[in-house]
DNA sequence: TACATTACTGACCCATTGGTCAGTATCCTC
DNA sequence: GAGGATACTGACCAATGGGTCAGTAATGTA
């Protein structure tokens, strides 16, 4: 078994391939074990090269880490911004057609597990910290943020805290490109919600929250107040 | 500077409080540095005691890991089963108002810390995610499950599906209690979300949108369907 | 005060691992 | 096919850190 196939095992070079090649093994060593518990030489071996010729196209474990980060999120977020300019419709629609379908298509690639390798990351590297927000956070948010208030000035929708309602519509798919890469990723456990179907009707629940006019949820606690953004607010601070 | 306050500095024996101190510190660390890249010398100086007296209480540092995530949780959920035993009222009034406060305690305590923890670490340590699942997953989503079959059943909600329309009220909540120690933790960042804020609008916006009568929202999409939850439901498996 | 019990300590052991560098094999050019 | 440039290798080094255990001192008892 050992004498079997010994094809392919001359040394290559190709050094255009090393880098993505290198990258790509990291992700997705340090999504699955963590950065720390990582072995800088389970990457090389994964990218089919030793522990030396990993050194000469990345400085330091630190170095390859901020590399995979940077790598897969940067390009995502400018084509979403895009598709979003070239769209002309309702709040409403863009919001239930328009995110689900990109959400669905970041939770099939890579990016889903920058995310929770982020999440995981974040605080022992700060400096991915300020990139992140400028780069990911900042945008998306601004971008979601814009056709929540589109919306709400266009008499469509009511007019709440677009802060919250961001973030109603979005933090259920980021955990769950997070939950994808966590819990999710554990064998043997009890089939979890399907994206395709859950994706879309969350949207759509929300959207229609936010449509909605004044209906039985209104009076239905005095906690929470859908309408005039009022509730609480004191404990707001900014 | 190094001779003035030497009080306190004699050895201690207390038994009896040691764990819950090495408990308490480990938690802490582990959720700032990750598990891998904590120190067991560091709990242990941080818990005012030696590296030897870790192990006097604690097998492995895997051992400790495990006893930090079972400590927070399993009576967490017990008292949130007995909360809502004693409430009466609409499914909607008990959404938004039970949930809420609840999710806004655990937020402020040491289980959002756990939370983030088990994102975390889980793939690392999978016989972990049984007993979650078991413990806290489960009964979680029974609960929340039922309220909102019971609204469905009473006529009050709109037949969506139950297991999304519950993650739609849950992930968020899990999602920033994990960003409060991963991102949120991060110091020099432009202010996030008040969760006084942001919980209570978001539980009224999704019950909201699943009592909304049909409205714009629901031809808003082809994809989006709340009222039969039947579009793509095709992928669905189990 | 003497003694027994035991909570506690920290120097030590050794496996692990990030990072280096002298040497090797591949590819390209002539 | 000779020779030079360089992509690649892996033995090696130094440091780190989990875990141990012989010894120390606090506490209880008589």
């Amino acid at each position: 078994m050992a004498s079997a196939t010994r094809a392919a095992s001359t040394r290559q070079r190709r050094k255009e391939a090393r880098p993505q090649e290198l990258l790509a093994a990291a992700l997705a060593l340090f999504v699955e074990k963590g950065f720390a518990a990582t072995r800088i030489e389970q990457v090389a071996e994964r990218a089919g090269v030793s522990k030396g010729t990993l050194y000469l196209y990345y400085r330091s474990k630190e170095d390859l880490l901020k590399a995979v980060v940077r790598e897969e999120l940067t390009l995502r977020i400018e084509e979403a911004a895009e598709e979003v300019k070239r769209y002309t419709g309702s709040s409403a629609d863009l919001l239930c057609t328009m995110l689900p379908q990109w959400w669905l298509r970041v939770y099939d690639s890579p990016a889903a597990g920058v995310l929770k390798l982020f999440v995981t990351e974040v605080r022992a590297f700060p400096d991915l910290a300020e990139y992140y927000v400028r780069e990911v956070i900042a945008p998306n948010q601004m971008l979601v943020g814009s056709l929540v208030q589109r919306g709400i000035d266009a008499g469509e929708f009511r007019p709440v805290d677009v802060d919250s309602a961001v973030h109603s519509l979005i933090l259920p798919m980021v955990m769950l490109c997070v939950h994808k890469h966590s819990l999710g990723a554990c064998a043997g456990l009890p089939q979890e919600v399907d994206p395709q179907v859950f994706i879309p009707q969350h949207m759509s629940l929300v959207v229609s929250g936010l449509l909605a006019r004044r209906s039985k949820a209104d009076n239905a606690s005095s906690a929470a107040s859908p309408s005039p953004p009022n509730t609480t607010n004191k404990a707001k601070r900014r």
